[in-house]
DNA sequence: AATAGTTGCACCATCGATTGTGCAAGCCCC
DNA sequence: GGGGCTTGCACAATCGATGGTGCAACTATT
């Protein structure tokens, strides 16, 4: 691909208008009624820099200035539809502020979330938001150290402000609902009832808090063989649910599942097993996706209200007191095959205009 | 959220060297051999930027040299899971690259799409990716007047090189597939099989053009009401849904789907539905989800080949004599119940530690 | 010891935009 | 017509990093 062109500065305008960079500045940024520049320098400005395609070099701005425009999210990764749900309504809120998102992901690894911080720093970022950090604490120092603001969503912090899901309520809401629909049938035994994935995160423990304290609460007991941890990988709960499968040659009635990366990997599992093994189950699964809802048997999930949290974010993020400290937001409980709105629902679809097939096969054959 | 601290300089590390700023320079920017900084220097200004957390201002290295080390991804959108993995397999590759990978969407809006071109090329991004833009010329044209080295992917623009799915033969084998599929009990008529969503966009009309192709050549005909557009709207599918079964009171017997955006506004019909009205039904859909894949019906998909249509754009956006043209990379057909791996499956988990309870009960009570 | 070559680094202009300050020209008023 | 005020803009320093160039202090050579 080849390059050609090159941009216009201040001083490209500033000679073409015979005016000083410092007035072009002026005009361009805004700042001109403060320096007195006439209606009519600003309007001859204005008009070369328009019709010459000006934009202001933001890495020059930003190195004057010492702030960017950009508002950061750091996020584990982006192929789920919670965190590209994130990233969608992220996106949205930040440029009706008229700032610029700037999205990258750290894959859940320690280290990378430094190494990423450390970039959108060099960047200068303005502001970051650390979603679902495995090491909040060791991004914070590091934003700390840059003087850059920031908050922790989804997983919590001990040394920022932390947005992040009532998970212990939402498992608590989930184990009953789960429980609830299968006594439909038949009451459930302790054993009944497993819970896969998680790892040793808050949102892990607290969910496996919240199913413990209601299973044993409703149905007497909780043995430890209940709970498969096999953290956020898919093949990892695949070999669980293949394992369990081999050993009890069954499925749970019911089983809790601590995200959808992990009831991916379950899906891993069913593809190699006949559909009638799966014809009285019941899963309970933590976050929300539009088409794990329409499964072929109950799927009861917990949506997290994303842009409720990212909300509550940005208003601590804009609170100079703000202090370290969690803000719970209530997460939703959502009935098996349910099609929720989305972000999406938010863009604008085109106007229709009839298909023209012949165009399509015109541009077909120049390929 | 309060914040503190300032960022360390080269001019900071050179009153605390006692070198002068551009050998500091030098030595955290390797070019320093060349320009014959001793080892012991060197090694003193590393200690001493090591321990005082020194991190370049990329801001003003983009100023000076002209580039930034960014390397743009110019998506619709992120929340589905078609342009989520493209996002995550971007990520990756630029990272491979040593480059720091940034994703910024546009809402296919083509007013939206220019003004991100031009915001990214605002903070001087080196290379930009341009993802399913609505319109791709005029997002060359800016990148041009820029000098910036660009590639379209998934729809293609006449003016820049595009790396795109072969949808037309994707779409053939996607009919074909369902035809087939549905003739495993009953031949179909014409008339039983549908096509929803598209609109006008060389994807859309390509994929039009092969299930027309193929509808008529293995059953005969491809009456006008067969054709149902409907856009990328959720909810403009649900509606187009909810006034087919209100008039025939029944589903076709096979539906092929443009994008999974239209799938889930199936999804929205459907759960207004009893369940039996997709006893019989198969779906063909483009872009692969794995949820989608498991629906209580037979669902085919067609996943475009994400990982090789961006490594054929960055060998592409490397090449400077690359012209305009299209390049095509088959998509694959996916069978039903089908749990493909993805790009998450590349993240490596970690290690698994025993969860402790108390430890998140502790943790919920500070909250 | 004088010359030539090497080593090791400092100096300074530069990238593009911002902003505090200075100053000429015009105007008003006594 | 001189002092003071306003208008409208230019000048120059600055943000942090880079890289071309210059130049002492050594070392080697004859």
């Amino acid at each position: 691909m080849k390059r050609s062109g090159k941009r216009k500065t201040i001083y490209d305008l500033s000679a073409l208008s015979g005016c000083s960079p410092s007035t072009v500045s002026a005009v361009l940024n805004g700042s001109w009624r403060k320096r007195r520049i006439s209606e009519k320098t600003a309007a001859l400005i204005r008009k070369l820099a328009d019709s010459h395609q000006y934009t202001a070099n933001r890495q020059a701005r930003g190195l004057r200035r010492s702030r960017s425009g950009l508002v950061g999210l750091l996020l584990p990764l982006y192929d789920n539809r919670y965190f590209s749900s994130m990233a969608q309504t992220f996106e949205a809120m930040v440029r009706a502020r008229g700032e610029c998102p700037i999205v990258a992901s750290a894959s859940r690894d320690p280290k990378a979330e430094r190494e990423t911080a450390e970039s959108l720093i060099a960047y200068s970022v303005d502001e970051l938001f650390i979603c679902g950090a495995t090491d909040p604490d060791g991004v914070h120092e590091i934003c700390e150290k840059a003087g850059l603001r920031h908050v922790n969503i989804d997983l919590p912090g001990t040394l920022a402000p932390s947005v992040i899901s009532d998970n212990y309520d939402g498992a608590c809401r989930l184990t009953e609902a789960v429980i609830r629909h299968c006594a439909r049938t038949e009451p459930l035994r302790p054993e009944d009832l497993y819970l896969f994935g998680g790892r040793d995160d808050h949102a892990s423990r607290e969910r496996l808090r919240g199913f413990r304290t209601v299973k044993r609460g409703m149905l007497g007991a909780d043995p430890d063989a209940c709970i498969q941890p096999t953290g956020y990988s898919a093949n990892n709960t695949r070999l669980a649910f293949e394992a369990f499968f081999a050993r009890e040659g069954r499925l749970p009635r019911a089983i809790i599942i601590n995200s959808t990366i992990n009831l991916e990997g379950f899906l891993r599992f069913m593809a190699g097993v006949p559909q009638a093994a799966f014809r009285d189950l019941v899963i309970g699964c933590y976050d929300y996706d539009p088409f794990a809802s329409f499964l072929p048997f109950p799927v009861i999930m917990i949506r997290q209200n994303v842009e409720a949290m990212l909300a509550r974010a940005f208003e601590i993020i804009a609170d100079p007191e703000a202090a370290a400290g969690i803000h719970l937001v209530a997460p939703e409980l959502v009935p098996p095959r349910t099609a929720l709105p989305g972000p999406l629902d938010a863009l604008k679809d085109t106007p229709w205009r009839p298909l023209d097939v012949s165009a399509g096969e015109k541009l077909a054959k120049s390929a």
